[in-house]
Formats: C-alpha cells, sequence, structure tokens
DNA sequence: CTAGGGTTAG
C-alpha cells in the first residue's frame, strides 16, 4: 500500500496525470491520502473541472471519505486558483457553502485557499470577507492578503495590512517580504520599499532569490537600474526571472541596447549556468527592440523563440505585435501575429488598434476596436486602448468619435488617468475644438508635462501662437519642466507666427537651460521659420550646423520650399537634390521644384519635373493626372492625383478644396496636398 | 497528501 503510493507520488510529482489516475483506479484501496496526492496533481495542471470530477467521485465513495477534508478541500480550491477562470464562480460559491456546512473553513489551509480563488476571480471583496472572518491567520494567509490586494492596485491597503501583520506578531518569511515588496514597487513607493529591504536584509532573507528578483524590480522600477543590479547579484547564481528582471530593467529605464546586450550574455551563459531564457525574457527583449524599432534584430528573436517554443506565449506575442506594430512599414506582419495569438487580451488588442492609429488607418482601428467589444470574454477597454483611439481620432480630426470615446473614458472611470487626459487634449485640439481642450485641461490636476504640451502643440495649430508661448512660460514658472515635444509646439509656434528672434532663442534656450539636443524636428521647424521669412541663407546655416544623419528630407524640403517661395531657383535646385538623396521614394522634391519653376513661368521646367516623377514610379494608381495652374499668388502650382497613402491628409484636401473652389476651379483628389506648400 | 511570492507586452 505504501509502496502504491510513493509511486502516485512520484507520477504525479512528474507530472503524469494520466498515468496517476490509471495507477489510482487499480489501487485496492483509495483513502483520503492518496486522492489529495491526486488532487495536488490537478492543481499544478490547473485543472478544476478535473478536480471537481473527481471531487464528485470522493463524495459518492464507498466505503464513505471524509469530502471535507482539508488537504481534499484546499487542493480543490487551489487548482480553482491556478485555473483562474471567473467562469467557475459558481463552484467556488457552492463548494464555500459546502466548507462551511461542514466547518472545514476553520481550516486556515482551507480558508486561505478560499479567500486566494475569491481573490482570483475577481471577487475582491468575498475575498476580504473570507480574511477577515479567519479566526486564525498564519503569514500564509496575511501573505495571500496582501498580494490579493497589491494585484487588485490597491497597494497602500495592502502596506496597510501589512504593518498589521506585523504588529500582530506573525513573523514575516521571504514570501512575505516579497509581497509587501511588490506592493511598494508596483507603487513606486521607493522609500518604504527600502524600509522593507531593510527588514529583510537583517534577517539575511534578502539574499533569496523570489525577493531579490523582486527588490530588482523594485529598485528598476524607480530608475535605479545600479541598486537593481546590486540586488540580483546577492543571489548566488542568476536564475531565469534574474536574468528576466535585469534585461528588463534595462528596457524600463530606456536603455534597450544594454538589455540586448544582457540577453546576449545570457545566451552565452546558457549552457554553463542552466539559465534558459523564458516567454518572459523573450518578451522582454523583444520589447527592447519594440522601443529602439530594430526590426531586423526582432525578427530574429521571434524566430528564436518560435524554435524555443515561446512565440506563442501571450506575453511574446504581445510584445511582437508592439515591436511591428510600432515600425514603420510591418503592420501587416503585427497582423500576422495578432491573428495567429490564441489568446487575445486587453494588451493584444490594444497594441495592434495602437498600430492601426499610428498608421492613421482610423477605420481599421475602430473596426477593430468594436471586433474586440464583441469578442464572447471581451476585455475591458483600458487607457491604453482608449488613448489610442483617441490618437487616431486627433489624427483624422473626427471630433464626433472621440467625443464618444471621452464618454467612454467617463463610464470607464478612465477620465482622470494622466495617459486619457493628454489624449483628449491632443483629440480636441486637433480636432478644432480648443475650448473643450481647455476644458480638459483646466480642470484638471495641471502636474503633466504631455497635457501642458498638448495644450501648447493645439494653440500652435490652431495659430493662437501667443497663447501657445504664454502657457509655456506658465508651464517654465510652475516649475515643470518642458521636453522636447513641447519645444517642438513651442518652434512651430514661433513659426506660424513669424517669430524669427524668438525661435532662435527657443532653440538656444532648450539646448542651455534644459539641456536638451535639438534633433531634426526642431531645426525643421527653425529652417521653415527662416525659411518663410526669407531668411534663405540663415535657413541653410543652419541645416548646416546639424548632423549629417540628421538632415533628411524635411528639412531640405523646407528650405526648397522656402527658395519656391522667392523663386531662388539656384539654391532651390540644391534643396533639391540633397532632398532626393534623403529621401528617394519621396514625390514633394519634384513637387516642389515643379511649383517653383511653375511660379516663374518656367512651364516647360514644370513639366520635366512632373514627367521625372512619372519616370521614377512615384506617381501611382489609375488615371493619375497633373494640372498646372497659373500663380496670382493663389498659392497653388502644380499638384497630382493619384492614390491615397496618407488618409491624414484629408485635412489638406478640404483646404485645397476652399482653394480651389475660391478660385473658381474644379475639385481634385490629390495625395501629395501637404507639399504645396500650404499648411506648416 | 494541504494554502501564499518575483520576471512581460499597450
Amino acid at each position: 500500500m505504501h509502496d502504491l503510493l510513493a509511486r502516485l507520488k512520484h507520477l504525479v510529482r512528474s507530472g503524469r496525470l494520466v498515468d496517476a489516475h490509471r495507477l489510482f483506479d487499480g489501487m485496492p484501496h483509495r483513502d483520503e491520502v492518496s486522492y489529495a496526492t491526486l488532487f495536488a496533481g490537478h492543481a499544478t495542471a490547473a485543472d478544476f473541472p478535473g478536480a471537481m470530477a473527481l471531487f464528485s467521485r470522493l463524495r459518492a465513495s464507498s466505503p464513505p471519505l471524509a469530502a471535507a477534508d482539508p488537504f481534499v478541500l484546499s487542493l480543490v480550491f487551489k487548482s480553482c486558483a491556478a485555473a483562474a477562470d471567473s467562469r467557475f464562480l459558481p463552484h467556488t460559491t457552492s463548494l464555500h457553502a459546502f466548507a462551511v456546512r461542514s466547518s472545514a473553513v476553520s481550516s486556515v489551509f482551507v480558508a486561505t485557499a478560499l479567500a486566494d480563488v475569491y481573490a482570483k476571480s475577481g471577487c475582491l471583496g468575498l475575498a476580504l470577507k473570507v480574511f477577515d472572518e479567519m479566526p486564525h491567520k498564519n503569514v500564509v494567509s496575511w501573505t495571500t492578503l496582501i498580494a490579493s490586494l497589491t494585484r487588485a492596485g490597491r497597494r497602500h491597503d495592502a502596506l496597510r495590512r501589512f504593518s498589521e501583520m506585523r504588529t500582530a506578531g506573525v513573523p514575516c518569511d521571504s514570501y512575505a517580504y516579497a509581497a509587501a515588496l511588490t506592493a511598494c514597487a508596483d507603487a513606486g513607493l521607493l522609500s518604504r520599499g527600502r524600509e522593507v529591504h531593510a527588514l529583510c536584509a537583517k534577517l539575511g532573507l534578502d539574499a533569496t532569490p523570489y525577493v531579490a528578483n523582486t527588490l530588482a524590480t523594485l529598485y528598476a522600477r524607480c530608475g535605479d537600474v545600479d541598486r537593481a543590479l546590486a540586488a540580483v547579484s546577492r543571489m548566488g547564481t542568476r536564475d531565469v526571472a534574474a536574468w528576466t528582471t535585469v534585461i528588463a530593467a534595462y528596457v524600463q529605464t530606456s536603455r534597450a541596447k544594454e538589455a540586448i546586450e544582457a540577453f546576449v550574455r545570457m545566451l552565452r551563459e546558457e549552457s554553463s549556468n542552466a539559465a534558459s531564457p523564458n516567454e518572459y525574457t523573450y518578451a522582454a527583449v523583444i520589447a527592447a527592440c519594440a522601443d529602439i524599432s530594430c526590426v531586423y534584430l526582432g525578427e530574429q528573436l521571434h524566430a528564436q523563440a518560435a524554435r524555443r517554443g515561446f512565440a506563442g506565449a501571450r506575453s511574446v506575442a504581445n510584445s511582437l505585435v508592439t515591436l511591428y506594430a510600432h515600425a514603420a512599414g510591418c503592420l501587416s506582419a503585427a497582423d500576422a501575429v495578432f491573428r495567429e495569438s490564441v489568446v487575445k487580451d486587453v494588451v493584444s488588442w490594444s497594441a495592434i488598434i495602437s498600430g492601426y492609429a499610428k498608421e492613421g488607418l482610423t477605420e481599421d482601428a475602430f473596426a477593430l476596436f468594436i471586433e474586440m467589444s464583441h469578442q464572447c470574454s471581451s476585455p475591458r477597454p483600458n487607457e491604453f486602448t482608449l488613448a489610442s483611439l483617441l490618437s487616431a481620432c486627433a489624427t483624422a480630426a473626427a471630433l464626433d468619435s472621440g467625443r464618444q470615446l471621452h464618454a467612454l473614458a467617463v463610464a470607464a472611470g478612465l477620465e482622470h488617468h494622466a495617459m486619457i487626459r493628454s489624449a483628449l487634449i491632443d483629440m480636441y485640439g486637433k480636432s478644432g475644438s480648443m475650448l473643450d481642450a481647455d476644458t480638459v485641461f483646466s480642470h484638471r490636476v495641471k502636474d503633466d508635462v504631455v497635457s501642458w504640451t498638448a495644450m501648447i502643440v493645439g494653440h500652435a495649430e490652431h495659430g493662437h501662437s501667443k497663447m501657445a508661448l504664454e502657457l509655456f512660460e506658465e508651464m517654465c514658472h510652475v516649475g515643470l519642466k518642458p521636453d522636447h515635444v513641447t519645444f517642438i509646439g513651442v518652434l512651430s509656434a514661433c513659426c506660424h507666427a513669424g517669430e524669427v528672434e524668438l525661435g532662435l532663442r527657443y532653440l538656444n534656450v532648450m539646448n542651455k537651460s534644459y539641456s536638451l539636443q535639438p534633433a531634426k524636428e526642431h531645426y525643421g521647424c527653425v529652417v521653415d521659420l527662416l525659411g518663410r521669412a526669407g531668411k534663405i541663407n540663415e535657413a541653410e546655416e543652419l541645416i548646416g550646423k546639424m548632423a549629417a544623419n540628421e538632415r533628411d528630407g524635411v528639412v531640405w524640403t523646407c528650405l526648397l520650399r522656402a527658395c519656391a517661395a522667392r523663386g531662388e531657383e539656384e539654391t532651390g535646385k540644391k534643396a533639391a537634390e540633397r532632398a532626393m538623396e534623403a529621401e528617394p521614394w519621396g514625390a514633394g522634391a519634384h513637387v516642389a521644384m515643379a511649383n517653383l519653376y511653375a511660379s516663374k513661368g518656367l512651364w516647360h521646367e514644370a513639366a520635366q519635373e512632373r514627367y521625372m516623377m512619372k519616370q521614377k514610379g512615384l506617381v501611382k494608381g489609375t488615371g493619375w493626372s497633373s494640372v498646372t495652374v497659373g500663380g496670382e499668388g493663389r498659392g497653388v502650382g502644380v499638384f497630382v492625383a493619384g492614390d491615397h497613402t496618407h488618409p491624414q491628409d484629408n485635412a489638406i484636401y478640404g483646404m485645397l478644396d476652399l482653394i480651389y473652389f475660391g478660385a473658381g476651379m474644379t475639385r481634385y483628389v490629390p495625395d501629395l496636398g501637404s507639399e504645396l506648400g500650404i499648411g506648416s
């Protein structure tokens, strides 16, 4: 008999549940112990239906066995908690009732496991009730309570319970410290975390793998990579989680290169220290690739993860969708990974939605959102989902849809979220309603740089340059540090207002006072500003100050446009050449040159540019046509009609329509409107 | 034979 039980234990431990059942069925006698052993197998397999079937069998057994056995019940609950499926809630309720009737709840094991089930099924209220009714709580019960509160986002309550537990004199173990540290890490409470760190260091528990990893997570989330690495090095050998924590720490602090290097080192030491990357590791390192849009390496990691059988894991799939959705021109790859992934959560949906939103494919983004809402176990949209959709509305200037999303955000209780607030301001600003943007902005706590920036950009885009600049000064006055996006707004406000001196000063301030290195976008604004003011030489000089690899098609096209406006043929030609070098696929330089020639009445040269575009295959689509219109200062020279590749240009089509109608001309459908010198 | 913990993606 003992021999059979030992064999059963062995089979369960090695995960051979089917063999274990066969042995179990063949046993001459089955008692609570053999049942419990088998239940443990169902628990590790997260097989609640199997556990329930076995439980029914136990209750019907003859001679009768004690179904209320604490060993048995705690394992049934454990398998339910591991399955983490809210559909099992009715079963949990009846098992709870059974446990109460049979007084099994008085077992600290049963009650703790039951509370854990409720917490993991999203019924924190019921879980807390079970906890509070427990006559004796031990360190495991307290830890479960603390972890449940943390998972539900109630970190401060979790830490209160941690203090309560210590006051009650329950000695903490490494699990308890890890739970408290997780609460600190999630809430970003560095000082509280350091206190807990000191407590467990006194007991020497900071070297246990779980605690060390939690400490590393805490410090990494607070931006202190050095402390995170120090925490990990306290443990004997780095396990997978430790490596992953380190890699993730680099990713979270925007150090993608170091993250990738750490991963490479891990692979190199793989054979000697037996720590192989798992799905979380791949998810983290692919996220690093996504951050720096390194699709090439990301694809290799994709292949490697697939070979090792991790590509199907939800975390890896989500990282891959993010990688491909984030990089230009890989949306179909993102879509393929998304469609292939079996289990989709709110992160998967949000990632793919943001991919379509970023490409300006507003309708597809909304179609996906609707598809997500129609899923049978539809994930509730969260701040990431709504923010992506709001940015899609912003690019499409879709005010009505934006308003509906605003209502949705209010209904979901997300309107106060910083991410949502700034997305709303941006959407209202880009959709033409600064009044609504201002309402969102002024009714909330003004401590968020992104919201201020969205307001500044909004005012700048509306031509309210003075307001934009006043807002910027106010923002600095209240002690907020502008970032590089803020300066794009500031500089474009100067550009719209024609404030040459001011623009140059801000470009300088950016570097001197805020130690922000101006990027090509900033130079682009000022080049445009100088060009519009007719200071073509200064504009050219400024381009000379940029790093060579920063000089993209946009700055050259800015200069070219300025030349076109002033009829500066020589510099214009030079700029056009550079623009074509930087963006051989772009048609803008040809269009601008055609405009330049058209404005001088050089119709033949203008036509020549059009012909070159056709030669280069830059004009796609059927039935393309081009029309040359005589100048008269109406602003429009040459335009080309082709297929729409940039739906965000819709606003520009609209503006051009107006101009054309105003000039008594017929409507047209161009895709290169932005190159016609209209807009910024 | 029983209950709790760390690593990930938008």
